[in-house]
DNA sequence: ATATGATTTAACCACTTAGTTAAACCAAAC
DNA sequence: GTTTGGTTTAACTAAGTGGTTAAATCATAT
């Protein structure tokens, strides 16, 4: 009996994400996809007719991973700072655990972005509460001005680059010794939030 | 009289660097860039023999553009907190000329992260001396204490991920307002050196 | 046993790609 | 005016590519 975690179709799912991941949407080749899945290529088309479907079976697959955490913690009731580190932890817990998601959703979005359009729309992201949100505690004084999009940019960028950049920071920073790399993306969360607080927390 | 600017060649280099920079090394058609040159294939392949050696200089190119400036700040005698902030103008000085170049780095570095093993042994980048540099001003009480991976990291996401995410953030955070998006980068250099200073400098 | 659906095999099509080649063309230098 | 080197044209190759097809196989349920 075969569970669903070895049918077929997820045998596929997982080995198209595994290429598509490795070499993009134009790098992947269906041969290699059912050489990973372990099957041949008139069953992959089979099951997904085309490349552009099963492209997008696993691309939206992927982004539904990171949305709706995100959007509950911005749409709670906790105070800004709270969100913050809540929105880092949620963010670091995320690309530990699927590290290859900026870089996949970085190439494929800079090749087409209009899959971006279709999310937007499909997930109901409004950027405007956001923005509203931190400048009223800007204004109540709980942290320092600064425009709300350099702040969301600051905190984004520190989450998520290094994971984009994993090959450059494997090489640069921990060339000698590749498990400190595991162990600096474990210390991110804590040091992203440190680091924000101080950079923008007004002490009494 | 043909200036350089516009010799075949250069138009050669100008064109391949459009086209790869836009589609990348995979997606990057011979037949395009040579229409993009105002050329034909068999000329263009009467210039650069191969598709690889093409891309390679375009590649070198541009890297050859960002380091040496970066190197000449981290050797000079200036402040840790001095070289932060002309490490910062200089970056974002140069990304704001050079938009492109985060993202085609880090897709082509994903592809075939070889390319950064030859790089680093070209430029001799030695990140241990500036780990030292951050451990001694850490030291001296200048600025709080952290692995100074994380402070580079830090700063180097801060100033490269807007401009890798450029369609995100275009559609995200200025979708009404296409020419808000030039303005914020032209407030990063400010921003951002703020931002790290509030973070990491010990007021007495 | 038979019917059904998943799977394989292997050939095939239409198309695109990088790269080559041979011939002609053209402008400027000599 | 002939040579030369950049340039075009147009055809070609060799090797992929995504996708299709038809037939055979295999396991399972009926």
């Amino acid at each position: 009996m075969e569970t669903k975690k070895d049918s077929t179709e997820e045998k596929i799912l997982e080995a198209a994400k595994n290429v598509f991941v490795a070499k993009g949407m134009e790098g992947a080749r269906m041969q290699e996809i059912a050489d990973e899945a372990g099957i041949n290529k008139a069953l992959l088309h089979y099951y997904f007719r085309t490349k552009e479907r099963l492209f997008e079976a696993i691309f939206s697959g992927i982004i539904k991973l990171a949305f709706p955490k995100i959007m509950t913690i911005v749409q709670s009731e906790a105070s800004i700072v709270s969100k913050i580190e809540q929105i880092v932890d949620a963010y670091i817990d995320l690309l530990i655990k699927h590290p290859f998601i900026p870089g996949f959703v970085l190439k494929e979005l800079n090749r087409d972005p209009s899959g971006l359009f279709k999310l937007v729309v499909k997930f109901g992201l409004n950027p405007q509460s956001v923005f509203d949100q931190i400048e009223q505690a800007m204004d109540r004084g709980e942290i320092r001005r600064m425009k709300p999009q350099h702040l969301l940019s600051n905190i984004v960028s520190m989450c998520v680059f290094p994971f984009a950049a994993r090959p450059i920071l494997s090489f640069i920073l921990f060339k000698d010794d590749p498990s400190a790399l595991e162990a600096f993306y474990n210390e991110r969360a804590t040091v992203i939030k440190e680091f924000v607080i101080n950079a923008i927390v007004i002490k009494k």
